[in-house]
DNA sequence: CGGGCGGTTGATCCACGTCAATTTAGGTGG
DNA sequence: CCACCTAAATTGACGTGGATCAACCGCCCG
């Protein structure tokens, strides 16, 4: 079976695969340069799964068995400490791997991930990993692209914990989520999925009051505009002006 | 030339590699399953370089044109802020590879390293770098690993900046360096390269005056011993307690 | 022996976390 | 379609951990 063969069979045979972009998935930045065989034997060897919103694809603790490609939608990746509080690691997007423990030489998830948008993944058993990147060079080297560029987000979100008060992170961080999940819709940049105040606090390392005192008074500002569960930024110079440390008074 | 007639003739020529266990350098997980022809070209093909305490390797914002291997020592790779705030990126220890820009998709380097103790590493031209990963399937994978390690090593950061207070986070990384760059004597615990409070405050997020205080404090209490850019583990046991969240009164 | 960097220690202050009470928005089932 | 229920969000009052400011000490090195 030829890869257009499998995909047109696909369409049919699984509602949930209408509609993906096969084409897009193939000009990854993780799969650039992959020879289109190798690739395409890859992509028919995984299998695709439809996640609903607020779903959880895997847990803290559970033994990985799998690793993931997020296709389309939004997820968060949680982390619980012992005392019982909880943090954001990351927000995954198209195109991204997640939940790739075998890389990370670990035999169980670090953290949970859930839907924060009606997803479609694309899951492979962790035995390919390692053959994929043994036997394709090309797509070793992405993959580490890929860590390597989540070592540096690291890296920057522990400077700005270290370095920056809650006003300016939490700006950043919308600013970052508006700028990867973002969609301009005449009216400002709305954000393409769910995320509470208690979400936020996680993302900045704070709490849910003070992520909402924020919203608040940058609502009243119109620099934001915030509801249950979602968020439209208005005046995103504003909001990069008070990343940047610029707390300006409201006499312009 | 073979590796070995390679490594004769450095041990005569170079003083500085005098005492370089190159053994011990082939047995690094990193090259683990490096088939040995391989592996000894590559170690022919990088350069051996001695640095002094205090002694840069790179800086920050520098044009990354090697990429290092630390042979023996300790370094530490640091960052400012525009606002001119430092960071304590990390600590490397021997074995560990560094200021490796090209896998991380820069150009420059992000961080400025020091020595932190007299230094012995192996530099390459980034040239070097791409090609060995391409040729070399293991190696990309155990490099793969090693970055895997440092992100996940970067999550635990931020979760203790988020969710714990400064003096559980100082013990936490003491007792991280105590691990990893301890050096049991006797007499407890000596960590074997120089840290000032300063260093200690990037390194956990706080400010030279709070470690100041609590090293006081402990030190009164017979946990640590500590002294002008040294410091020394003189109960762990308690100091594991401390990061455990366990403030005990002094009331035995 | 003097200058400077690293360290200590006290006094003060405020950004934020904590605690507590209330409101609001969805979702759900009758 | 409304009434109810629950989770999310808001808002105020309050307390405090730890940053900031300031003064001083003392070890090293030149």
């Amino acid at each position: 079976m030829t890869f257009d063969e499998f995909v047109g069979q696909l369409e049919w045979s699984d509602s949930a695969l209408v509609g993906i972009d096969w084409q897009q998935i193939r000009t990854l930045p993780l799969f650039a340069e992959m020879p289109t065989l190798e690739l395409e034997q890859l992509l028919m060897s995984g299998s695709v799964r439809q996640i609903y919103t607020g779903q959880k694809v895997f847990r803290q603790g559970q033994v990985a068995e799998e690793f993931f490609l997020l296709i389309d939608g939004r997820l968060k990746v949680t982390q619980t400490t012992a005392e019982g509080r909880h943090i954001l690691v990351r927000v995954v997007h198209p195109g991204d791997l997640f939940g790739f423990a075998p890389a990370l030489q670990r035999h169980d998830y670090p953290g949970t991930s859930v839907a924060a948008a009606k997803s479609l993944i694309l899951c492979w058993p962790n035995a390919v990993w390692t053959s994929m990147i043994e036997t394709n060079a090309r797509l070793a080297t992405n993959a580490m692209k890929a860590i390597g560029q989540r070592l540096q987000e690291a890296h920057a979100r522990i400077r700005e914990i270290s370095t920056e008060n809650v006003e300016r992170r939490l700006a950043h961080a919308i600013l970052r989520l508006a700028e990867q999940a973002g969609q301009e819709d005449g009216n400002g940049i709305r954000l393409d999925l769910i995320l509470t105040r208690l979400d936020l606090a996680a993302l900045t390392s704070t709490t849910q009051h003070s992520v909402s005192r924020l919203l608040s008074a940058w609502e009243s500002q119109g620099i934001v505009e915030s509801g249950r569960q979602k968020l439209r930024v208005l005046d995103k110079a504003r909001l990069q002006a008070l990343a940047d440390g610029q707390s300006w008074d409201n006499s312009d």
